[in-house]
DNA sequence: ATGGATTCCCACCTGTTCGCTAGGGTTCCC
DNA sequence: GGGAACCCTAGCGAACAGGTGGGAATCCAT
């Protein structure tokens, strides 16, 4: 269960243009050097997004990137979806498609619950909220807790 | 976000492990067999969970696997932790080793809440409750929401 | 409008991990 | 002793993480 390094940077990325909303686009370099990710592959990363439709691409002298729409509609599930497919997957194959039998049949259900779980998080944070630091009260609840900060 | 072969795998041979829990020991290639996991492969993740303490090996004529404890107390995630690492991990680390800057600062918190929720579904189930059809309410209550099967 | 300068874009190239296979060594029971 | 099973090691192809280099397109200045 780990999230990728292109889902972590492009959440990045895509915080930093969220911040840096005004109306001039945000070198990919600038980006890659204030969150400190390899700018080349960030690149590939800002190239996916832009394909799914979540930036902007402009080029030339003082071109860049930007958010192609509002950050408070791009949810932290859209930007990993955009990146690296679905959200949570077994075996690179997404739940309702797996099908288990003898005593591992009720084996579906949980990985569709631990899934359905991670989409109650990642579905309703947006990048307004992490960027401005205000996640929803489900969220906040849960890193109340100190044993939540614990290693295992 | 994904569930490994090596996770899946162990579980289910897990499972395999509770459901037929008596005096005689189960061979790794009927496991494979019933399970349908390729029984080489299958053999190197046991080896995992006999290191892990999960299982007991017996060699020679009709040896195989067995639990080393009783399936109500190991957890789910006792098993992906075995053979995994850490539960759920971004960029290979543990979300309490990270430190993100500038507008990502929030994202730690995030990941935490993540880790949390995936916690309370993996360490509340175990090898019983799956093997008996039988899962916790915190459970059950997802899985009976239609969207849960939805696809995105 | 022409020539840089800047930036996006595309194609390879190296290491490492992931699934998986193959074969021989070791231990146990009959 | 001789099967039958576990155990260890090596290796292979694909995918992932990360780098490099060179275009192709666009803007700004002159």
């Amino acid at each position: 269960m780990r999230i990728s390094a292109r889902a972590d940077y492009a959440v990045r990325a895509a915080l930093q243009l969220a911040h840096a909303r005004d109306g001039r686009p945000l070198k990919a370099e600038a980006i890659a050097d204030a969150q400190d990710i390899p700018h080349k592959f960030l690149e590939g990363i800002l190239n996916d997004m832009r394909r799914g439709g979540l930036v902007l691409s402009q080029r030339g002298g003082n071109g860049g990137y930007r958010l192609a729409k509002a950050p408070e509609e791009i949810s932290v599930a859209d930007v990993i979806r955009v990146v690296d497919g679905p959200l949570v997957s077994v075996r690179g194959v997404r739940p309702p498609e797996l099908s288990y039998t003898g005593p591992a049949e009720s084996l579906l259900p949980l990985w569709v619950a631990l899934r359905a779980n991670v989409r109650q998080i990642l579905d309703g944070v947006s990048l307004a909220d992490v960027a401005s630091a205000e996640l929803p009260s489900r969220v906040s609840a849960l890193t109340e807790d100190p044993a939540s900060w614990t290693n295992p």
